[in-house]
DNA sequence: CCCTTTTCACCTAGGTGGTAAGAT
DNA sequence: ATCTTACCACCTAGGTGAAAAGGG
């Protein structure tokens, strides 16, 4: 499924005229597992399942020119997150009950050459550990329930109040 | 609204690894304006309205490289016309009752600094002149009329036999 | 007991021709 | 008389959490 709420960036200092990939991926927190002790506090269950192939997700509008990336805030909508193993859809895959880091690369587009021999330069990458997440299958807290169906469009029909709540 | 049904081509002959923009746009087929007699058949009513705007429409996965165009159909399904002359939603601005010649071009990103210099060999244009078409803000042929119903998925709420007939 | 899977009603978002009213 | 516009019911397509069933 979706991520939600949706990773958003607003990106400034790109060169305008120059092509550049946006891509996410995510990294484990520990080395943990976790698990839902009465729907109210996590705790460790013991260590971490085997790590999951490591995927990447690419924005879909990339490549674009700094110009477009910096005009409005980037939205990673489309990103989808499975624990399926074998998925084959191209989706992030997660061990549930896992914490997980989501981190956001930019790529400068080199138009040299022999651009392999900057890789390293023409690669930045931004952690923002506000971002941070356990993921699940289903939600272990009402209150992440009630979060959710309260702002996002989609779970409109489970509301039974206002939106301006 | 869109065109359908939709303009689709097989491509074959790009270079796999090459960067290439696709795109279409719609040339008058002559200088008249027509007029639906007795909903039946069309009739010259005179000299063709001042030219629209000449829109283009990019495929938006352009760019992409050769192999990826090429390992499908390529379908243009979220191209859309309209009459409107003060449009800023970037359709394709055509005039209703006369007559159109879809175009399709195939522009390669030539990686070279000079590239503008070699507009004229990177640019290649193609036309099935069997895409002609009268475009109108209402159906003026019962028989069109059916064969959209019949082949739009989306008009499926005006259908009353199976799909196969 | 706790987590996962499957199915479902209920949404968002948007593409159909029908239809009635309006314009020339 | 003919074409255009605005709105509508009815679709496709797909994103929600609920709930029930399944698994360890």
């Amino acid at each position: 499924r979706r991520m939600f709420p949706t990773f958003q960036v607003k990106i400034f200092g790109m060169d305008p005229m120059a092509d550049y990939m946006l891509l996410m991926d995510f990294v484990p927190v520990d080395d943990k597992r976790y698990y839902a002790f009465h729907s109210s506090s996590w705790l460790v269950a013991g260590k971490a399942d085997p790590a999951t192939p490591g995927r990447v997700h690419y924005h879909p509008d990339s490549p674009a020119k700094g110009a477009q990336w910096m005009k409005q805030i980037v939205s990673f909508d489309k990103l989808k997150l499975t624990n399926n193993l074998l998925d084959d859809n191209g989706h992030i895959i997660l061990n549930s009950m896992h914490r997980y880091q989501p981190r956001f690369h930019v790529v400068y587009v080199d138009p040299r050459k022999d651009s392999e021999k900057y890789a390293e330069e023409n690669f930045k990458t931004f952690v923002f550990e506000e971002t941070r997440f356990t993921a699940v299958t289903a939600y272990q807290n009402h209150r992440i329930t009630q979060l959710k169906i309260a702002s996002n469009p989609f779970a409109k029909g489970f509301r039974d109040c206002d939106p301006e709540d």
